[in-house]
DNA sequence: CTGAAAGCGCTTACAG
DNA sequence: CTGAAAGCGCTTACAG
């Protein structure tokens, strides 16, 4: 398979004159080596075309220089973003990265974790797909492997995690939409499962219960940001404005507000949870010949900006996603250099784009 | 770093009472070993919680059971889609993966492949950044590096690839127009750099010459379709026809658009080289009031079949864009095994949707 | 500043 | 079927 043997440093520790402690300290750049010896083993590495073995470094030095990637769907813009971010780090600081996903599937975590781990990454970053830690995450980090935590955050774990302020950000939306004077305000979010007591439960309780599993979802925080904006001008909010599609599907958010529009008592503006409601939002608007602001006003959580591609009129928030990755990587990577300070949870602040979606009420 | 010391092999041998050698066959899965020793030995693994480490495996039979990606731009939808088909074949087989991308740059592509190759991956698969491969690739498969290409292939190179067949489904979205009466065909496509001759040259010659650069990108491939399209119909192609957008960028694409729509004998139908270009056309048609399809007819090459998104009603090429990650891993993997057979650059075929955009000319 | 020796955690012939 | 020994390619104390 590898017609060209592979070099290693006892043959050019044998061409250079010296010997391998020597070949490797100035090959690896550690000790002290005289400028005359330096020279001749790199030359002699660069006639042999010298590459090192870095598992066998690792295998000594205990550490690879690799960080491992939990991502939770590898075939999704979000999480390529984050990549992106994670890789551009670990390149500079000459790291690699080993990749896996998890598709939100507790057994495919585990396996992954296991892949890395014996493969013996220095750390990892990873989405869990569980609020609450599971045991071979909780273990992981018993056993001190340096680990942040990415998109969401299982309340249980002692890691650092680096997350969007969903809630603040929808907050901030919904705002935008009361102070131009709307006071009947749709929502329009995925809001899957809710796993503990009913929507008007959750609305009228309306705190952040780190025990309740859907709060590490973001479109129940971002439904919490809504609350909390009604909340705070001190506007009842009518449950009926409240429409879940129950998947991340715009046929399922076309349905929702098309519902919401044609009950009684409409809303003179809707907040789309997400890119894809929003696609759903615009598409009930074209069958109901709806207009955008004169009838309705909009503004959309968008996490991928897609918004000012597909509809530049629209308001919308949005993350920079890319730091989301490059945060994580570099506190990792500060972990792994032995910077030991508490972990910390780091809530990237989301972007209001203000564009002229917004009027006043119809 | 690790409060819980590794087990090594050694110390499950103690424990379970065996050699070392005895541990490695029935924990490595290699070599005999009586299935009461195996029961000890697996028992006391569990016990004390042995991970193997698989540097320390690597470093002696000579495979890493990883292989190396250097995508072109990960910060991309292609590319996050072709990492899911490698990721999935990789994990389906055991191996690891270890991404690099090399933002259509060659130092970047020679860094990536240098840390890859010092990791020691099994092989690569690699979007390679110019038509002509560089010196590095070459003495990496010259090495007896198993390797595959993939969306583009170096033409010098004796390695595999996966592409696509960008010129047959182009040549085919064309023909559906030509079908359906057009005589008078717009193309908008990227078509940035023209590395030798004029278009006119171009044009006139259509035919495929590997040893020119522009050949190698999509939008090129695509323009040879269209051409191929009207060769095969004996239809001459008016050069005011093409449109060089020169930039992937949907703003340019817009502009190029409604020239060609305001300019003399406007043509009746449009052949979109790509999404970002369709999608240019679509705000250029929106600008000029022109409905789709009574007064102007419209195909598009859509990579990520975006278009069923955006625009469902679009006739639409698209790809199974995972399916290049796939086919990429299986090809490499097999490679890997051994399988030595000539290195064949594989095809994929796109798809054409027939949606209703389509109708006479106008 | 340099070298001889030991060792990282496994697997691989080679005996038995 | 099992074990003692050597070795994969490096780095790490330890002498000098």
């Amino acid at each position: 398979m590898q017609p060209t043997p592979k070099i290693t440093i006892t043959q050019v520790a044998a061409e250079a004159g010296v010997s391998t402690a020597t070949a490797g300290r100035v090959l690896g750049g550690y000790g002290y080596a005289s400028g005359d010896v330096a020279a001749k083993v790199q030359a002699a590495a660069r006639k042999l075309g010298y590459k090192p073995n870095t598992l066998a470094r690792s295998l000594v030095t205990g550490r690879s220089q690799t960080i491992g990637v939990v991502a939770a769907d590898i075939d999704n813009a979000f999480y390529a973003r984050v990549l992106r971010g994670i890789g551009d780090v670990a390149r500079s600081q000459g790291f690699g990265v080993i990749l896996t996903n998890s598709d939100e599937n507790l057994e495919r975590e585990q396996e992954a974790v296991q892949l890395l781990l014996e493969k013996r990454v220095d750390g990892l970053i990873l989405a869990p797909c569980e609020v609450q830690g599971s045991a071979h995450l909780h273990s992981l980090i018993a056993g001190g492997c340096p680990m942040v935590q990415i998109d969401r955050a299982a309340y249980d774990l002692a890691a650092d995690s680096v997350t969007v302020d969903n809630r603040g950000a929808a907050r901030e939306a919904v705002d935008h939409l009361l102070k131009a004077g709307h006071r009947r305000i749709g929502i329009i979010a995925e809001l899957e499962r809710l796993e503990t007591g009913s929507l008007e439960k959750f609305v009228r309780q309306g705190a952040y219960d780190p025990m309740k599993g859907e709060t590490l979802y973001p479109s129940w925080q971002r439904l919490l940001g809504y609350l909390d904006a009604h909340r705070h001008a001190g506007i009842q909010v009518d449950l009926h404005l409240i429409r879940r599609a129950g998947a991340y599907s715009s046929e399922a958010a076309r349905q929702e507000t098309v519902q919401l529009l044609q009950g009684p008592d409409r809303p003179t503006a809707v907040f789309a949870a997400d890119g894809t409601m929003a696609h759903g939002v615009m598409q009930a608007l074209a069958d109901l010949h709806v207009q955008v602001p004169q009838q309705l006003s909009i503004v959309c959580f968008d996490d991928l900006d897609w918004m000012q591609f597909m509809q530049p009129a629209i308001t919308s928030v949005h993350q920079p996603v890319h730091r989301i990755g490059s945060m994580a990587a570099e506190l990792l990577l500060a972990r792994i250099a032995g910077d030991a300070s508490v972990p910390k949870h780091n809530v990237l602040e989301a972007r209001l784009n203000i564009r002229d979606s917004v009027g006043p009420p119809a």
